[in-house]
DNA sequence: TTGTAAGCGTTATCAA
DNA sequence: TTGATAACGCTTACAA
């Protein structure tokens, strides 16, 4: 009943080294104290004449301790989603964890599988990127009893620490910017705002500065990511209602933005000459559209690696009160905002 | 010793239902014709009541089947590998396996470390996505022994399954489309070339197709993606070179078309005006930068999704020949090509 | 300093 | 139909 292809177990090697699996037990977890140099080198040797790798399987099964992290993530596709993971990484390298990184793909289904694999994978503890995750998908999460981050987003009646931007201080600096630029007539785009507390927060930071100005004119309007062509007809009222002032629209968040410059482009309307135009988080070809187009810049490494040192935190124990931490996001201004 | 926090086990869940292991992992399994109408409800209820659940930990330890596929990147902040990652991850769901994804960051160390999790862990395979990684960390691969399918490049002396882009084809096409376009002077910009066949490939059917129209004059320079003010150099050397005649810039992947874009904006150059400009890998922006981007368009979900067949057709045994599976490129037309 | 043996939570074998 | 019981590969008391 040999099964010669299959990798070689503590025993084999125990076997190999002519001791107890006791002592390659100890060899593996470094406890060279109670090792003579003699039986040490054996155990060395027979691991690496039978090229053996301990079975994390078998050793999480015992322990419990994995040293495991698990990242869900909605939507991989999102620039912003990956710019947090390269942060959370980084977070990872640093405290000897390893990150397991899945995809919901926004699906429901997806992210109760994924949620059930990582537990029961022992993961010791997941961050959740829910950019773009639906409430259903959120509440899931509630069942789930391991320590917990939230990026980006908070849950309704759904206590856990989140790290995230300054939505208020970022949508603040952004709606001066256009003012002071000189734009009187302000549009803002946004997906549904539905619950989703960024979206609010922006839309109402971005009213409450307006107000301030008697003489500018501001309005939201939402649209959805699956019907582009929507924007089409939105910008066009927009800029039809309100001719002959200097319009300009500002947009939720990236993936967003790329929407609405493929729709200016479709209606021909030039941002920075036509129109001001600045969009919330900075993406790679911000600069090379057109004149460039301005951003709110968020520090995602930043927030990544925060939300990374706080869940470790609370695995290692930490039961303080739930904490939301807040970034400051950076405009970054290019021709779209400066109207000739 | 009781540790109330901790999750039900299978033992548990016996005990409630008043049967044995046996019948509760024969519920799970779903081997219903072996289990009473009533017994199975038991059980049943006692799932629900303690919200068990199975623990895959030791499962995997028990039948080594895990259902689980790693996915190897070197670099997720690339679109192009993000697009692969969604094709797999399409097929994986198609296949009922499930998709454990990590980066590498082209850190030697990470992918060694992934290695060695992955497979300790018991994935049944894995998907290597080699874009941009270096030779020392390809060299590591070989040593692994679970069944494995590259992602777009070759690996000099390991045979292994590789799926791709048909590199010749879509360097012809390219190139011939410049030529046909009435570019006289074509500079192809490249990473170094080294071994890496898909590099060497797309160059040499450049040069070849290029070497078919003798009035039209085709050069090569390499370059590095972290030196990105080299190319402002490289690009104005050839500019003033082949001063007069109509230049054509062409890259040989996406991440380097948005350093050449940026160097063009520095050089104060237009594309689709004082020099024509094409790029392998199509990006979400290709159509706003300027008057868009021409370029060679991989159909990068299907090259995940046949990786994963591939894969999966090794995982059930099959033993034929390595395959090699090239797939054609398709030209997106765009005003960059365009002179006027 | 070394080794034996009892688990960890499953599944597989075999007997009832 | 059921259910002990022995693995799976590892860690960890506890002995020696």
């Amino acid at each position: 009943m040999n099964r010669p292809a299959n990798r070689a177990t503590i025993s084999d090697v125990a076997k190999a080294a002519k001791t107890g699996k006791t002592s390659v037990s100890r060899y593996l977890n470094g406890e060279f104290n109670v090792l003579s140099p003699e039986l040490r080198q054996r155990i060395e040797q027979a691991i690496a004449a039978l090229n053996y790798r301990p079975s994390q399987m078998a050793r999480g099964l015992k322990r419990g301790r994995t040293r495991l992290i698990g990242l869900i993530i909605a939507d991989i596709t999102n620039p912003y989603s990956v710019d947090i993971l390269c942060g959370i990484e980084a977070a990872c390298r640093e405290q000897g964890f390893t990150l397991l990184v899945c995809n919901t793909n926004n699906e429901v289904e997806q992210e109760r599988h994924y949620l059930e694999l990582l537990s029961s994978y022992q993961v010791e503890g997941i961050v959740v990127n829910a950019v773009g995750m639906r409430e259903e998908a959120l509440n899931m999460l509630q069942q789930s009893l391991l320590p917990m981050v939230l990026i980006d987003r908070k849950i309704a009646e759904f206590d856990c620490d989140m790290v995230g931007l300054d939505n208020t201080q970022a949508a603040t600096l952004a709606t001066s910017h256009l003012i002071e630029q000189g734009f009187e007539s302000l549009l803002f785009i946004t997906e549904p705002m539905g619950v989703v507390n960024t979206r609010v927060e922006r839309v109402n930071a971005f009213h409450h500065t307006a107000s301030g100005f008697p003489h500018v004119h501001a309005e939201h309007q939402e649209t959805t990511l699956s019907q582009p062509q929507h924007l089409d007809a939105l910008i066009t009222a927009f800029m039809q209602q309100q001719a002959g002032k200097r319009c300009a629209v500002m947009v939720v968040n990236g993936a967003l933005t790329l929407q609405v410059a493929r729709a200016l482009r479709r209606l021909h309307l030039h941002w920075g000459i036509d129109l001001g135009l600045l969009g919330f988080d900075e993406l790679e070809w911000s600069e090379l559209a057109g004149v460039g187009i301005t951003t709110l810049k968020q520090p995602t490494r930043q927030i990544g690696y925060h939300a990374l040192a706080q869940l470790i935190r609370r695995i290692d124990g930490d039961r303080n009160a739930i904490c939301q931490q807040a970034f400051a996001g950076e405009l970054v201004v290019r021709g779209s905002t400066s109207l000739a």
